[in-house]
DNA sequence: GCGATACTTAGCCGTATGGCACAGTATTCG
DNA sequence: CGAATACTGTGCCATACGGCTAAGTATCGC
């Protein structure tokens, strides 16, 4: 019954914690590499590299290696999963004030 | 620096789990009481009310005990701290995209 | 080549999360 | 009033999460 979908479950997952949050929001401006990024955060590197690790996983950057240099890039289309179910639950409602509406105009509907 | 926003994150933290998500979905159509809902869900009412503690303390939704029964109601408006982060971010990464525009055009920006 | 740099791997640790069972309280209904 | 209903409270449990340290690997730059 419920739709449980594994890539908006991944995302949001993704998104609910701060420091990634904010990873997002500074790759925005354009691609980083991670120690540049980590520096930034108040946590060693190896914690740093889980939540850059896990904002790959979901799909939300890309990261490529050149040397010994990671250099993390984000994939904006990802968030548009979450525009998606915002705008599914944005559908629903308004499905529903119509019927409330039409209850209004048109009282032969009521049971 | 990283601008942590509470609001925010506890609605993503609600967000994140497919239950919740499907609670919200569901009270889309409307409200509906603890029971009614619970029983859609494959775990015990104790579970299931967690999470409905978890919704209403991130502001997803409101309840109300009438006599023995509890009604939830989505609080659609909450909904928007999720837009006006993405609505951010896509903020971000126009003026990037413009400042690589400028960049293209008028040559003499670069360094 | 050797030191510095930039990750990466491994493992530990405390807390949070999401589930459970079981017992208790408060209403409702016959 | 007594049984059924609808939560509510308590406590337990396993796993996941987010942090750490310590040690390892792979470039890069002199």
């Amino acid at each position: 019954m419920a739709q449980y979908s594994d890539e908006l479950d991944g995302v949001l997952v993704a998104l609910a914690d701060p420091t990634r949050r904010d990873v997002v929001r500074r790759l925005g401006r354009g691609p980083q590499s991670v120690g540049d990024l980590a520096r930034e955060f108040p946590m060693t590197l190896p914690s740093f590299m889980k939540h850059v690790r896990t904002l790959e996983a979901n799909g939300l950057i890309r990261t490529t290696k050149a040397g010994r240099v990671r250099t993390c890039e984000l994939r904006r289309e990802r968030l548009a999963v979450v525009d998606d179910w915002l705008a599914e639950q944005r559908r629903i409602w308004e499905e529903r004030t119509d019927r409330l509406e039409r209850l209004v105009t048109d009282p032969e509907e009521q049971q």
